[in-house]
DNA sequence: CTGTTAGCGCTTTCAA
DNA sequence: TTGAAAGCGCTAACAG
């Protein structure tokens, strides 16, 4: 009860429309339009000056809340985030922000940990205010049923991790062909046994850089070692982890390691070092993401470019144009192979 | 045009209150108290499973624009970040996110690009969506005006870029503290001539870092390099550039450099490795922030860590102070120094 | 060109 | 314990 309940609570100190027309001497409704830059043409040019000048005195906001109820369209987009700690994703926020923000609309965000239940609540959370899109940047596949539902009351975009077979309209970017770059390289670095450092199978863009990289070897006649370990969630953490199972298996060791992102890379690059294996003379190593400052790393990350910036940007574009009642295509942007010093040949 | 302004535009599936209201044979404001969980015993235990049950087989979702608009508040609360870009403000939303969103309230975020313009336009467009608070990450001190008088009208902290004299309660850091910490650093090693890369002196943090680091040296007797040039705004390429400025200049180059932020000390860094001058080498570098993966340079940065995750943290605590009516005191959280490879004795 | 009217969905007095 | 009524601030028909 410790905010006051009376006009005193009102963020714009008290003045509304009908302020603002008593003070000009019109009707609210009038100034409604005045103020409507599609239907100021409406209003007489001096009724419309009067109107502007009142509302300068008075201060006039008007009240965002109050039209979004009126109109049923609030100006915000739901962003679903899995974790804002996640240098990924900011990118992907910043590009959606930049492209979305010229016609006034503003990002709503939300993190769900990655975890389903979590995911549930606030994709519900966020129909309740009534955004007028949303933009799932943390999609898992055990996600789609309730997306997909959701997706009949608002339009969704999905962005950055890849569904199968879906409805909704997506932004993606080619994961496949991601990892069969990296594949290619190996290859033609000479090497003849290699091994992956793999992300959780249910965000989809990691099943994705398995296959084409998987592919590629058995094409080209690359020993793959397969392992089990599979990170929960791809944090450096996990890289060192891997790192250290697949250090700790028997046999003979891989000379040149894919990790399915950039963290893993950086926590198995750490591993590596620790464990004495000079990197790239003993192990080649590759990541995926491109995050920034891999290529300060030492040495500098043999990475897969992903367009997190032009993702958010198109996914931007696409909540426009679903909003103006197109129907967009989904958009597949191109991974890019950034060979640095981790990689080199056999 | 492409919205349809009927009920199918509606996301809930035109569920209201009413509806729910109906079916279960009720008053909609028996339903109203029944799904309010702070007046649920004010309905009898057999009615409120009648309209629980309603609600359920309609689907009905509360509508937030309708309730916001009514009792004038919308659990969201306004975040003024410069640069989503930037790796340092995403810990500090994301400390924010997780410490607010536990009462319901997210995050609405914009971004100034650190144009004072844009700051003016943003903030007033979170005044008239009726935000709850604003938390601003991004205040210089030409803000500073537009912030205090916006102040009186919705609760404002300042997070993160210090202000002189300002009412407005802040979460911060001691910057001062934290230039101190370098120079006492760069003492110990035995440097005695030194130099600092500037950021913006617009921007809170730096003058005061500036400060405490010459502070420091004049008692302890270190010549500091004085430098002209100031970065605009702190990117890995103004670091670049000031270094490269530094390296130019005539006269005795100095043994030790203090890099205002990471960004300035990683472009720095690199401009040294050009120049073919050995880091710590001939050039003790230190930054400040400590930022995710400085840790893993070449060699490894020594820096101030910065604790962004808890000044998000304790933004959003105070937030939450703010709108049950306490007054919170203001927060100086404690700079660290975090020594690694790139500084060592002369 | 401007005024009138109605109502978006909800909550909260005030009565009963 | 529940119902009735009013209204948050705005806009979009519809008249005039």
């Amino acid at each position: 009860m410790a905010i006051p309940s009376g006009s005193a609570r009102r963020s714009n100190g008290g003045v509304t429309l009908f302020d603002v027309a008593r003070l000009a001497g019109v009707h609210p409704s009038t100034v409604s339009r005045a103020l409507d830059p599609l239907q100021r043409k409406r209003v007489k040019e001096p009724t419309r000056r009067l109107i502007m000048d009142a509302a300068a005195r008075l201060g006039y906001r008007p009240d965002l809340i109050a039209r979004g109820l009126r109109n049923g369209r609030t100006a915000t987009v739901g962003v679903i985030a899995a974790d804002l700690g996640n240098n990924f994703v900011t990118p992907i926020i910043h590009g959606l922000t930049g492209s979305i923000e010229t016609t006034g609309m503003l990002p709503l965000i939300a993190e769900t940990q990655d975890d389903h239940d979590r995911f549930a609540i606030i994709l519900d959370h966020m129909l309740s205010r009534r955004v007028d899109a949303i933009v799932v940047i943390a999609a898992r596949t055990g996600d789609q049923a309730i997306l997909e539902s959701a997706g009949k009351l608002v339009p969704i975009v999905i962005a950055a991790r890849p569904m199968n077979r879906t409805v909704l309209p997506q932004v993606i970017h080619d994961d496949r062909r991601g990892g069969q770059l990296v594949a290619e390289h190996f290859h033609e670095l000479g090497h003849k046994l290699v091994a992956q450092l793999h992300g959780p199978v249910d965000v989809g863009n990691f099943p994705r850089r398995a296959e084409g990289f998987s592919e590629v070897c058995r094409a080209a006649g690359l020993n793959e070692v397969v392992l089990p370990g599979r990170a929960e969630f791809p944090k450096i953490y996990d890289g060192e982890r891997l790192m250290q199972e697949l250090l700790e298996r028997s046999g003979p060791f891989p000379t040149a390691v894919f990790a399915q992102n950039d963290n893993i890379a950086i926590g198995a690059l750490s591993q590596l070092r620790s464990a004495g294996r000079k990197v790239p003379g003993d192990v080649s190593l590759a990541g995926y993401n491109d995050l920034p400052m891999v290529d300060q790393l030492c040495p500098p990350l043999t990475t897969v470019l992903y367009p997190s910036l032009e993702v958010g940007k198109a996914a931007g574009n696409m909540v426009r144009q679903l909003l103006d009642g197109e129907t967009p295509t989904d958009l597949t942007l191109e991974p890019r192979l950034i060979v640095r010093e981790s990689t080199a040949a056999v």
